[in-house]
RNA sequence: GUGGCUGUAGCUCAAUUGGUUAGAGCACCGGUCUGUGGCACCGGGGGUUGCGGGUUCAAUUCCCGUCAGCCACCCCA
C-alpha cells in the first residue's frame, strides 16, 4: 500500500493550510471589495456539462466515472459550466449585472508540472448582463488588485491584454482563411517561446504567402494602439475595435491599475470560447506559468443552452500565485499564536491547571497546557514555542488550592505580575 | 499520452575506482535543570538508500524494469 497522496494531489499540514488560506482570504477579501456575491455548486457534476462545452476529447482530461445510478459524472474541471447553469436558470429573477465569484476545487487528470497539478484551488469571477467594455475593465482591475492585496506590484506580475475580434478583423485583413487561422493563433501562442524563424516557417509551410507573415508579426509586435494603428496604415475596418480597446486603457487607467497593464496580441487562450478581449496575469521575470486568465465569452451561455446573454469572466489558480509568493518572500509563515499557556510546579496542581484552561476557553481564550507532568522550564519552553501571549503559573505553595495567587508572566517582555485566582479571568487578551 | 533528467532521515546534504554496522546539520523528544522560556553542552528516536529484479565474494554506487518528482511536447482550468 502506498503511503503517498495520489499524484497531482496535496497533503496541506498546517504551514501549508495557513498559505491556502492566506491566498483564499485575499480572493475573498478582493472580491468582497468590488461587491461580488460568492457562490458554490457540486464538485461532481453530469459528464455532459462538459462535453457540450468542449467536445468529447476533453473527457481524457478530466476524472470520470459511473456513479452507483449508471450516471457518467465527472468532478469539476472549471467552475464556468456550473455557473452557467445556475445563472442561466434564474438569469430573469437576479439583478443584473450579475457579479459572483466563487473559490472551487478543480480536479483535472492531466500529467502534472511545476504550478500543474492534478488538483487546485481557483479564485473565479465573472460578469453576465453587460456588454460595456466598463465591465471587462472592472474585471481586470479585480484581478490586479488581488496580486496588489498579496504584496505584488507592478514589476512583479504584468496584464497582458488582448481582443478576440481585433484579431479576427487583422486576420481578415490580411485575407488568412478560416482554416489556417488556427495554425495562425497557434503561432502566436507561441511567440516568446520558439523563434521566429521557425514559426515563419511553419506558417508559410501551411499556405500563407511569406509577406503576410512578415506584416502579421509586425503587427502582433505593437506595444501599444497607436503604435499598432501605425503599423496597419490605418485601417477603417478595425476604428470599432481600436475605440473600444482604448476606452478600456482608459477606464482601466481611472481604476488605478494603468501601469500593470499592457496590450499584448501575442495572447491567445481558449479558442473556442473567448468572443471579445482577454487577458492574462503573468510574473514579469517569466519564472512560471500564467497565474490568472479570462476574458469575454459572450456565446457561452446560449452554447450551454441557456438564454443568451453577454459573459465575462476570469480563474485564478492557488499554485501558480502561492509559488510566485514563496519566491518572492511574500508568503507569511505560519505563526502558532495563543493567549494563555497555564503552567505548574507541582503535578498534583493538574486538575488546577485543567480549571483554570477551561475558566479562560469559557472567557474566549485560546490556551493550552502540559497534558503531562513536566518541569516548569519545560512548560515554559512549550509555552514559548507554542507562540503563548502569556503564561499563568501556579505555584505549590502560592495558589493554594484557589485561594491564593497565581503569577501571569508576559512572554513576550519576561515580566510577571501576581494576581488572585477570580482575577485571572478578567484580564483582557 | 510521447521523450529527457533526477530519486539517501521530516528538510538540506555526505558516504573512497563497488568494500565493515549508511553519517552530519536543522527539526523533533529527553537530560544537565522540582521557582521560570529563547542559549550552551550531552543523549535519544527516526532509513527496507523510492520499489522490484539482475551482475558481484560484496551494490547507496553498475545494469534492467517499475513508481514518483522535475523539464519539454500536447493542452490549456
Amino acid at each position: 500500500m502506498s503511503r503517498a497522496a495520489l499524484p497531482g494531489f496535496r497533503d496541506f499540514y498546517p504551514q501549508e493550510l495557513a498559505e491556502r488560506a492566506y491566498v483564499m482570504n485575499a480572493w475573498r477579501e478582493v472580491a468582497r471589495r468590488y461587491g461580488f456575491l460568492e457562490y458554490d455548486g457540486p464538485p461532481l457534476e453530469p459528464l455532459e456539462l462538459y462535453t457540450a462545452k468542449s467536445g468529447d476529447e476533453i473527457v481524457g482530461q478530466l476524472y470520470v466515472f459511473e456513479d452507483k445510478g449508471g450516471r457518467k459524472v465527472a468532478l469539476r474541471p472549471e467552475m464556468t459550466p456550473t455557473f452557467a447553469r445556475m445563472v442561466g436558470a434564474r438569469l430573469n429573477a437576479l439583478r443584473k449585472p450579475v457579479r459572483w465569484f466563487s473559490t472551487p476545487q478543480l480536479f483535472r487528470y492531466e500529467r502534472q508540472q511545476k504550478g500543474r497539478l492534478r488538483e487546485h484551488f481557483q479564485l473565479n469571477v465573472d460578469i453576465v448582463g453587460e456588454s460595456d467594455v466598463a465591465a471587462d475593465a472592472e474585471l481586470l482591475a479585480l484581478a490586479i488588485d488581488v496580486m496588489r492585496e498579496v504584496g505584488l506590484t507592478a514589476s512583479d506580475v504584468r496584464a497582458r491584454v488582448s481582443d478576440r475580434r481585433l484579431i479576427g478583423a487583422l486576420l481578415a485583413h490580411f485575407d488568412i482563411s478560416e482554416e489556417q487561422q488556427p495554425l495562425v493563433y497557434a503561432a502566436l501562442d507561441k511567440l516568446d517561446r520558439e523563434p521566429r524563424s521557425v514559426l515563419e516557417k511553419r506558417l508559410t509551410d501551411g499556405g500563407l504567402a511569406p509577406h503576410t507573415v512578415g506584416s502579421l508579426f509586425e503587427a502582433v509586435a505593437a506595444k501599444n494602439l497607436d503604435e499598432l494603428r501605425v503599423r496597419l496604415g490605418g485601417v477603417r475596418a478595425m476604428d470599432e475595435h481600436f475605440d473600444n480597446l482604448r476606452r478600456y486603457f482608459e477606464l482601466l487607467g481611472s481604476l488605478g491599475v494603468a501601469e500593470w497593464v499592457q496590450l499584448d496580441l501575442s495572447v491567445v487562450r481558449g479558442l473556442a470560447y473567448y468572443t471579445g478581449i482577454v487577458f492574462e496575469l503573468f510574473d514579469t521575470a517569466g519564472e512560471f506559468r500564467a497565474i490568472c486568465g479570462g476574458g469575454r465569452y459572450d456565446d457561452l451561455l446560449a452554447t450551454l443552452g441557456g438564454t443568451a446573454a453577454p459573459a465575462l469572466g476570469f480563474g485564478m489558480g492557488d499554485v501558480v500565485l502561492s509559488e510566485l509568493l514563496r519566491s518572492r518572500k511574500l508568503m507569511p509563515a505560519l505563526q502558532p499564536a495563543i493567549d494563555y499557556w497555564v503552567a505548574s510546579d507541582d503535578e498534583a496542581l493538574l486538575p488546577d491547571v485543567m480549571f483554570v484552561a477551561g475558566r479562560l476557553r469559557r472567557h474566549g481564550h485560546s490556551v493550552e497546557y502540559s497534558l503531562k507532568a513536566q518541569q516548569l522550564a519545560r512548560q515554559l519552553k512549550a509555552a514559548a514555542s507554542a507562540g503563548a501571549a502569556q503564561v499563568v503559573i501556579l505555584l505549590r505553595d502560592q495558589w493554594s488550592g484557589g485561594a491564593g495567587t497565581a503569577t501571569l508572566k508576559n512572554l513576550a517582555d519576561g515580566s510577571e505580575r501576581v494576581v488572585r485566582g477570580d482575577e485571572l479571568f478578567n484580564i483582557p487578551v
